[in-house]
DNA sequence: GTGAAATTTGCATACGTATGCAAAAAATGG
DNA sequence: CCATTTTTTGCATACGTATGCAAATTTCAC
């Protein structure tokens, strides 16, 4: 039974027979109040259909339950999956999520003045960087920050992502294994650092063993997976295995092979990274490096709630080790 | 230059001379301040980096500047499209999208709880039902809210959907026209309006010109179409048209189709629906409906809007018309 | 320059909750 | 049953901003 103005907790209070203090009390977590008020007090409330306004807490306590959840490529399959991943785990925290969608690598000032203003608990930045001033705004409010699948050039932030040189290496080894002698590499984003990490491992290992390579230079998506795959066997000579930076692409790889009559896995090989959910489609089959989304997703929230519970500002770079998985492309 | 503590309106007002008021009413859209003090004031706040705290604002105001955007399926391509174009057009707004996901087709109250404490502006319901008594709390709270994608059995709530069932019969023209002699349809989730809808436009043209059909219950999933395609034809008889609920279900009829060795389009028609970046791809090239995505939002921004600036409560059911899209799969 | 009208400003207060402090109540010990 | 400790409660105030109202300032017309 709702009146026409909004139930606060003076109008419980009333009913209840208590005072607003008591009624404040027994919503707020870890505050001691009797077993007899309290029951009063849910009585009154559920009667009334009171709910405490969150503004107002906030407004006393200077922090909310809100996490500002920064996402960049949203149409890589790969990030929906972590966005309600990262719902879920945060629901189950009591913590809600403002989405902010941006579409530069580096996110601006604007992009995320937003999560400033409405004092977020803490920030995950998914897939993109910022400029080191705008990160230290963060700073400066203490509100702890995640980069989540990027790796940055200094050390003064805290950032989760899969270990992506290491993956880099055993994705060579395993190829070199299949007997190929000569490979492909199709990068993402150059600026990225999943990309550059990969390539890096890669290509160290090819190093070592003297295995020709070619290096392409894309952009994450599926088309350009596609184009890339196009440029790279036009000159006729198809490369023994493809290894391509992310899933999404390498879909993109197998469909200009499979258009051009190339063979997979006897003419070439591909591999991907990510394992998305449509690397196991029955047309595709795709081998791929899992990220351990799981791992980094809880690494990721288990900071972020220790650093709002108490703010330290710590620095550190996780890596979470991901794993091969073989399918019909190899 | 921030100080440790938080830089509030009162600290401007000191630096700039003026009163908090003053302050205020700089950052109050359509309040009055003279060039002078404004400029005074602005000055005074980049100095000090000052910014208006969301939560005190709309403890005064009573209202946020925050629309809660709940989503059930995310791992069907087509909703990230929307959500990140929702917050898009938000953003352009002035306002922010707090993200909700939920597993479940009906949302119960703990799934919109967040939402009520939040005091949202607005509520964006995708792809999801909800119990009136629910539904009814927006209501006595006078929150306007949208359901997105799902038509609704009362009239009591905004919904903005396809029209799905002019989309039904055009596309059953649209497969006859081509000559075909019977069909299989593949339903989504049959407690989904979409695809009763759907599915009722196009059975009444084929009833209507006494073409057989054959109907498969399924879930919206890729999986889902790749089951139920490889069941159609285990009888042997494959059919001359497949027409599927949604795309990724399209998709996974078309793998299984080809993975039976069965000639699209040759032997066999599939049409999709929704038109989602995938149906694009060359490996698929699927004929389907086009969802008129932007229509779509553009009626569920505005109707929000409208009703955020003056709250009406009223109802409706606005559907927009999508376009068949021909590709290779017809 | 003067008086009136129009605009701008500051003052004081309100929004709904949390919390330190002191008073009240309950629990404990003898 | 009383004195003491512990727990619970209510009071009063603070959080940072918006806004009605009256005072102060500016603008305008002559």
């Amino acid at each position: 039974m709702d009146m026409n103005h909004t139930v606060t907790a003076k109008d419980v209070a009333k009913l209840a027979g208590v005072s607003q203090s008591s009624v404040s009390r027994v919503y707020f977590e870890g505050a001691k109040v009797s077993e007899k008020t309290r029951l009063k007090v849910l009585a009154a409330a559920k009667q009334l259909g009171y709910r405490p306004n969150e503004f107002a807490r906030s407004l006393i306590t200077n922090r909310t339950r809100i996490i500002g959840l920064v996402m960049k490529g949203v149409d890589n399959p790969f990030y929906p999956q972590v966005l309600t991943r990262f719902t879920a785990a945060f629901k189950a925290l009591g913590f809600s999520v403002l989405f902010v969608h941006t579409n530069n690598e580096e996110l601006e000032a604007e992009d995320i003045e937003i999560l400033l203003n409405y004092n977020v608990a803490g920030v995950i930045i998914t897939d993109a960087t910022m400029s080191l001033n705008v990160a230290n705004e963060f700073k400066e409010n203490k509100i702890p920050l995640v980069f989540f699948n990027r790796k940055l050039q200094t050390d003064d932030f805290y950032s989760v992502s899969c270990n992506n040189l290491d993956a880099g290496r055993k994705v060579a080894m395993y190829l070199l294994e299949k007997g190929v002698t000569d490979m492909v590499y199709i990068s993402g984003n150059e600026d990225t650092s999943t990309s550059r990490e990969r390539q890096r491992g890669f290509f160290e290992v090819l190093e070592s063993r003297q295995i020709p390579y070619t290096k392409y230079a894309s952009n994450y998506t599926y088309e350009g997976g596609y184009q890339t795959a196009l440029k790279a066997i036009r000159s006729g000579h198809v490369p023994a295995a493809f290894f391509v930076a992310n899933d999404i692409m390498a879909l993109g790889t197998v469909d200009a092979l499979k258009q051009q009559g190339v063979k997979i896995p006897e003419e070439t090989k591909v591999i991907g990274f990510d394992d998305i959910e449509m690397a196991d489609w029955p047309s595709y089959q795709l081998t791929t490096w899992r990220q351990p989304v799981e791992k980094m997703i809880h690494f990721t929230t288990s900071y972020l709630m220790d650093e709002i519970a108490a703010y330290t500002g710590k620095s550190g770079k996780v890596e979470v080790d991901g794993a091969l998985i073989e399918r019909l492309t190899t």
